[in-house]
DNA sequence: ATTCAAATGCAACTAAGTTGCATTTGAATC
DNA sequence: GATTCAAATGCAACTTAGTTGCATTTGAAT
């Protein structure tokens, strides 16, 4: 039995936004709000094997995602860009992350990130990074 | 006149870390030194025209200041690699910054930066980062 | 002055991302 | 259901950033 109207599909969330619903845009959102943590465009083409989207498409299709704030892009510690589902997101902006640099792995801790600082007068906050950095236990014991 | 023997000399710097003195390294060194951000590959290359340094090389003399700690690296939000000058760094440290998204600059804040949350056992802590980004005052007014 | 590992310069390569353009398609309208 | 057209796609070619291999040069130790 298919679910009622639990919460807004995949495809109203990206109709909303006002543009096309797509089979590109459809995969590559689920699998960012699937995934645990930022992927790379390297790692959606993997992902997406089955059916391979064109490098060019996927590449606009991330582009339009960010654009439309369904999904957010980051870089990490190697120049790379990565993206993941705004509404996973949400999920983690209550609390820091820890990366370690060992395994590349990303940790959820407990600690509320610091709030901002007071700013000269003028100036517009957008955003806030706070990240740990280190290595981790297995990284460090094994 | 020439100065006594106010600090460490570039030279001395690099010496210092067990590597050899060349004019590349000086260069380089001295010119991250002078930067009052961190520069880019091609920036630097472009301030370099006058005796120009071989793109490789300056990669490579970038890596070994990189390795001797004689100088940081970091990505921007573009995904390129900046370099500076880890005593220029260390003028840096005590105090927050903020990123203009609309110019790039970059500000310095009074306050301080927030100390580590408490880490989970066997976690490693090797840097933090605390980074403030919007618009400046003005990007906003201009 | 000799010696040799370290550093350099060059060519070729990879990886990530972008641009232009012709073709296809989602969805609005009839 | 058929028509229409901007939006989306696929392909080729390109740019930018960074890396690797190898032959030549050079800093500094002897």
């Amino acid at each position: 039995m298919p679910t009622a109207k639990s919460t807004l599909s995949t495809s109203d969330l990206i109709r909303a936004t006002g543009v096309k619903v797509t089979p590109a845009r459809m995969r590559v959102l689920e699998l960012l709000n699937g995934a645990g943590r930022p992927l790379s465009h390297s790692d959606i083409e993997s992902a997406l094997v089955a059916r391979p989207i064109d490098r060019v498409t996927l590449y606009r299709v991330l582009d339009s995602l960010v654009a439309s704030a369904l999904a957010l892009k980051a870089v990490d510690t190697r120049g790379v860009y990565h993206y993941s589902a705004a509404a996973a997101h949400h999920r983690h902006s209550n609390h820091v992350h820890f990366h370690c640099t060992g395994c590349g792995g990303s940790f959820c801790l407990d600690a509320k990130p610091p709030s901002a600082p007071k700013l000269p007068r003028g100036f517009q906050l957008s955003a806030i990074a706070f990240e740990l950095r280190g290595k981790c236990k297995s990284c460090i014991s094994g």
